[in-house]
Parts: C-alpha cells; structure tokens; sequence
DNA sequence: ACGTAACCATACCGGTCGGTATACTCGCAG
DNA sequence: CTGCGAGTATACCGACCGGTATGGTTACGT
C-alpha cells in the first residue's frame, strides 16, 4: 500500500500556491470554516484551477495534512539533528509551538472529519502512528515509546486548549523520570 | 467571576430536548457540521424557540459544553467512589472511552472555536484547570499532578485520534511509574 | 377575566457552501 | 500549424447557513 505520508508530486505553481494557502486557513480557521472560494482567493487564482488540479476539497484537505506531517518531520530532524535522544524531541515540541499556536493539526483536523470516510482521516492515523515509532525507537522499547509518546501529546493539547505554556517542560520532567535518567 | 463550568438553572421542557438534541449533534458531528435547523428537529421543536430559549448559536454551544463538563464529572465522581486514587481516574477514563467515541468534547470543540472571542473558549480551558487541579490534589503535588494529567490528555487523544485502544491501559501504566508504586 | 410565558408552524432574509459550465488566453511540444 | 495542458474570468446551480418575522395555540398564576 501507498504511505498516507507521502505528499506526491511536485505542483504546479497555481497548485502550489493553492497547497500554501489551504494549509495556513485550514490550519489556523479549520476545515469547514474555510470554504474553497477563500481558499483560491488567498492563493491569487480561481476556484476552477483548484478543482482542475485536485477535484475536491476532500482531496485538498488530505494534501494539507500530508504536507504537513512532512513539514513537522523535516523541522523535527534539523532540531535533533546530532542528538538522537528523547529529550530532544521535547524540546523540538517545545520550539515548534512557539510559532504554531492552535495545536496539532491532526487532532484539530480528526475533531472535524473523524468517524467519517474522509481521506485524511488516514493521515491523521499514519502521522501518529509514525510518532509513536519514533518514540519507541528512541527509547529502545515499544512500550516505554508508546508511554513517552502520550506524554508528547498531552503536552501540545495542554499548551493550547489548556492555556498552559509550561506542559512541555512537565512533559520533559516526567520523560526524564519515565527513563530513569 | 461566575464559575464558567456552571450548567445554569433548570430549562424548560423543549430548551431541555434542544440541549440533548445538540450535545449529541455536537458531540458526534462537530459544531460547524451541525445546524441549527437540524438541532431543532432532532429536538422535535422548532429554531424560534431555541432561539427565544438560547439567544444565539454560540450560546448554546456553551451550554452544550458546560452540560457536557457535568456529566463527565458525575461519571467520574461516580466511578471512583470509595476510591480517591490516581489510577481509577484512569480506569473512569477507560470506561467513559468504551460509549464517548469521539474522545474529549472540549479538544474537538477548541479545534473549531479556537483562537476566536467564542464563549465556550472559557468552558473548554476551566475545563482543563478543573482536570489538573484534581490530579494535583489526588496526587498531593502540583508539578506531578499535571505530569499525571498530561497522560490522561495524551491517552485521551490516542485512543480516538490515533486509533490506539490500549493507550489508556500505557497511560496507567505510567501514572503508576511516575508515582513509585 | 387577563396577562404572560412557553411553544408550534411557516415563511423569509442575505450570504455562503461545494461543485460545475462556458469561454477565453498563453506557452510549448509534436 | 496544431493540439494540449495550464491558467484566468465569470456566471451559475441547488442546498444550506445563522438569524428574524409573523401569527397563533396552549397552560397557568393573579
């Protein structure tokens, strides 16, 4: 089967400018507040190209999610580049939302299209899935992985539906005491 | 200031088949998903009495989110009756996920109204607040009642987010480490 | 008897929704 | 020269959005 990760081909320059401008509005309004119409507004070009290059917004929505799992992947290796350890991951939450300041992207998008037949709710299943991996490979332990992974979650809701800006350093404190180190 | 978890005083009899009729709406569909038209029908009423009963879409949301905070409080005072420990807030947690399939009503509902000047921003944070102070005061700590508390979000998540049923048992698992017991 | 709160039924408002249709221009490859 | 993919521009579709207006029917307390 094909990896729900992958964000496809290169665009053209409408559609990627379409990809752009679909992910800031779905990420910082939500899906369903933003109507196709605002989407190619916002990209400099017409409701026709968007439905020409990706032919429903459906579709639009899922390549917003896979480009933005492939964007948090890619700003998570630079930050632990040369420090493959857990607690690295932790601070790279902790700089990531810094500038992203309503959440997961994934949880906020499942809040919406969960329980229905949407293509992104694949991709919202593989992006934690794929956290969840990589938790259990930095700790050398499915268990403990799945363990500090719930601690990485709970942290970036707390930051943003709590209010709470210190979850992260908890979430560290407590991945530190799970370790033993 | 009023307590912002606070139900309010009794509806009458078709405002109190509206407020069902839109927890369960909400809850299952999102709040943008969900119209007025269609909670005044599931209600076996019409729109002019939700609005002369609620004054507004918006305020009615906040309801549905302060009943909603209600219920699970009842539940879980319920379920751990007799047993005011760290971990049977864990196995409540557990039992509320087997029938609410659409994980916690106040990240889906910040998901959506998140970042706006919407009245049920002040329920889903106090929300929050309340489920931090309880494992603080459960565990006789602040700083590891909201470590505990961050479990409780990350399991919370994955269980329906992430499509992982065992993340509450890996969430008890590492309330009972952080603990020592 | 009267006022009033609650409720039902229906119609309407301007605006937006996702999606389609028509007609055109441009650059490029065969 | 021709065909085609890409893009622009505009108009349109039925359906639905949150919210309002009008009018009438019960039931109850004073």
């Amino acid at each position: 089967m094909p990896d729900p990760l992958d964000p496809g081909p290169p665009l053209t320059a409408a559609g990627e400018r379409l990809a752009v401008a679909a992910s800031e509005l779905f990420y910082r309004h939500g899906i369903r507040a933003v109507g196709v119409d605002l989407v190619a507004e916002h990209a400099g070009t017409t409701k026709k190209t968007l439905y020409d290059r990706f032919g429903s917004k459906d579709a639009l929505v899922a390549l917003y999610l896979r480009r933005r799992a492939r964007t948090w992947q890619a700003f998570l290796a630079e930050r632990t580049r040369g420090d493959g350890s857990v607690l690295a991951v932790f601070d790279a939450l902790d700089a990531w939302l810094v500038t992203q300041d309503r959440g997961c992207a994934f949880v906020n998008a499942y809040a919406e299209i969960g329980g229905t037949d949407h293509p992104g709710v694949a991709v919202v299943r593989a992006e934690k899935e794929w956290m969840r991996e990589l938790f259990a490979g930095l700790a050398g332990d499915a268990g403990l992985g799945a363990q500090l992974h719930l601690l990485f979650e709970g942290a970036t809701v707390m930051v943003t539906a709590g209010g709470q800006p210190d979850a992260v350093v908890r979430a560290r404190e407590a991945a530190r005491a799970l370790l033993g180190v």
